[in-house]
DNA sequence: TAACTTTGACCGACCGTTCAATCAAAGAGC
DNA sequence: GCTCTTTGATTGAACGGTCGGTCAAAGTTA
């Protein structure tokens, strides 16, 4: 260890590694992984070409880099105190925070999408092997399994009050694949969604689901 | 013009191109349209890589081409007689329509919603002087337009019937999200969707927005 | 033979990546 | 404070490889 190395200068090193992050995300998102160059990410992150290369080992490095710290700071988001069941306000707050994070972190949104879309590239992207992303020391995927599972839980509860035609499964996928669809339509098409639709869909949502 | 050029070697001619494009499909749907390479095409149709640019100008008129093909024969298995308003009815026949395209037009949709992530993509390569599409002379964009109308028109109609929370805007924004969240998880995560979940979603669907 | 189809070696362009050279700044010796 | 040395961040030309696209030549058909 040289004594340059220390906490100051590791700092500065982080500092630098998110610049380059922040421009590599932002051409990520609106212009596709394989279609950005990496003249293109350094110039809008203002270095030079070949300096990418002291913070990230590679294109795939610095996309695998990307994603982990999205996915730390967007789970961490969510409490994970969650261990009994969903009450009704809860899953309120769910909704909401689902759709901040959408508004919040949407270029993550974006680059994620794209990526889920490209066959084999999320499962090798995001192996516990490659990635190890934890959150408050669970494993991504087991954080991701327990929030189904959660809400899975919660439909399921709702049978009680509802119909005899009521079907859990179908209504979380109704409920799902809503949030997903307005997902798309938002971080893709956003003009669509200008004014008050973000919030009306909102409450649609909670009003319907909740 | 030559002698060899007559219906029956323009039709010969015709059936080479769609073994082209329906390789070419297959791999632009599954892979991505840059992530495939035009040998790669070539080696899937069973010919030479020279002789892609026989028939197609460039890797991008090719993927225009599929595109037109494969809009006119969508848009052409809707009736395009409903000048008038759309009857609960026609709107559940429309629902199971959208969801057989689903299912018989699957890597047309994937490739569409990959490109529809791109932007500005779909606005130059569906632009009207570039790629002219029109459904019984109603160009592709109006033939769209309509159809939104006459879905807005429905869920407006539905508002004498419905609460005095009615909001036909909402309405349609749940019902059309909805289906795109589902064909989004079906046409890329289709393990999901085995069994009769299919079915399960369309009578749900039509359960709820009809 | 003449007209047309098909091939694959080849081209220039551009990609991700490397690395020798540069340079500002901090340390060391005085 | 001044000079010399050391450091590692930074640069951009260059490299190997691959891409979309071209074309002379071989093959095929009539």
């Amino acid at each position: 260890m040289s004594p340059r190395s220390s906490a100051q200068f590791e700092e500065m090193r982080e500092e630098k590694k998110t610049l380059i992050m922040d421009a590599a995300l932002e051409q990520f998102s609106n212009v596709g992984f394989h279609a950005t160059t990496i003249t293109r990410i350094a110039r809008h992150a203002g270095i030079s070409k070949g300096l990418m290369y002291n913070y990230f080992k590679s294109k795939e490095d610095l996309l695998a880099a990307i994603l982990n710290r999205s996915f730390t700071e967007i789970y961490g988001t969510f409490n994970p105190d969650h261990d009994s069941k969903l009450t009704p306000a809860e899953f309120e707050l769910f909704i909401r925070q689902v759709f901040s994070l959408f508004r919040e972190k949407r270029q993550f949104w974006k680059l994620l999408l794209r990526i889920m879309m490209q066959q084999g590239v999320y499962e090798n992207l995001l192996s516990e092997e490659k990635m190890p992303i934890s959150v408050s020391g669970t494993p991504l995927r087991e954080f991701s399994e327990n929030m189904i599972m959660l809400l899975a839980e919660y439909f399921a509860s709702k049978q009680e009050s509802a119909g005899t035609d009521y079907n859990p499964t179908t209504e979380m996928l109704m409920f799902t694949n809503t949030i997903k669809g307005f997902a798309m339509t938002y971080l893709f098409a956003d003009e669509h969604y200008q004014g008050d639709y973000f919030e009306k869909m909102i409450e649609a949502l909670i009003k319907r689901y909740k």
